[in-house]
DNA sequence: ACCGTTATCGCAACGAGTGGCATCAGCTGG
DNA sequence: CCAGCTGATGCCACTCGTTGCGATAACGGT
């Protein structure tokens, strides 16, 4: 992690980091750089992989306890306009958050163990749905927000090929 | 219209109808067949195409006020289980349930327009996706609870390569 | 440094959906 | 046909997330 430091208002102009200048780029557009919103952005900062909505909430409030929750959704909202940060749906269709410039890529779970696993625009069957998509009806599919579910390799050699529907 | 719009078709499958002999499936299994199962059965026979648990519960209380929420959820979950539908989640992650045996089929979202399509296994594009994630990652990817978000042609075009990153 | 504009905050109410638990009632066996 | 077993219901409280609204404070201009 070469991002962000933890501390105060917007410093850290570090080269890869996707925070520098993020308060500028908020009044570029006629928006605000709150003492909320950079404790939200501190949180996000120090946040690798994904994140719900309420885990970030939860992360606030360690900090600050007077942390509101509409506030943070709103900013999230902000946030993901700004393009800093994007969300995507899990298995269980509950929001996730991942933080840009990280690599687009969309979600793979198995329904059985539960296991999940990234998808990178560029591994050859995304890739090849992706173009496929575009070719065939013009769609332009969100990677970042693909999530796909169904049964991993491991759960189908274990389930057999009997047809024990459990339950 | 290619896209998903008709919610009401009201007619009762004869021959492989879903709902015939429910009521003997479910005490096979030592379930019951209860009032407001019946309810349910009988809002979800005419319905055709996509219903959230809410419109669900809406429809239900058309007939019956006093239908309660949790149990309309409970018992889709046990109509889940037999198979009878199925569910996924929409665009903005909330639970959309269909009706089986209608073709497994998966979702695409233009998250400009609004616009919703259905995906069959058997459209080239996807069916090119399940091949080739079962070659490449053994994974078996359920298409019933399949859901593209992205942009439509129609709204490429529209935007052409103009800015409009709107909301 | 001050002021006005207005984006944002904090709060409270709401909507969707879930889980616990006491009570009720479908079903089956006698 | 009745009684008991146990699945289901109804209700309540709770979580996650959203929205409306009055109050506050960040920001640009002077």
């Amino acid at each position: 992690m070469s991002a962000i430091g933890s501390t105060d208002a917007g410093q850290d102009p570090g080269p890869g980091g996707a925070w520098s200048g993020l308060p500028d780029r908020l009044r570029a557009r006629g928006l605000r750089w709150t003492p909320q919103r950079r404790l939200l952005v501190d949180v996000l900062s120090r946040t690798d992989g994904h994140v719900t909505g309420s885990e970030l909430v939860e992360r606030c409030r360690e900090v600050d306890a007077t942390t509101i929750p509409s506030t943070v959704y709103r900013t999230l909202d902000v946030l993901e306009e700004l393009g800093v940060l994007s969300h995507s749906h899990g298995a269980d269709g509950r929001e996730e958050f991942h933080v840009l410039p990280a690599s687009e890529h969309g979600h793979l779970y198995c329904r059985r163990c539960g296991g999940q696993w990234e998808l990178s625009g560029e591994e050859p069957p995304v890739a090849a749905a992706l173009a496929a998509f575009e070719l065939d009806r013009g769609f332009e599919i969100d990677v970042s927000h693909l999530t796909l579910v169904g049964r991993c390799s491991a759960c189908r050699a274990s389930d057999g090929s009997a047809a024990a529907t459990e339950h």
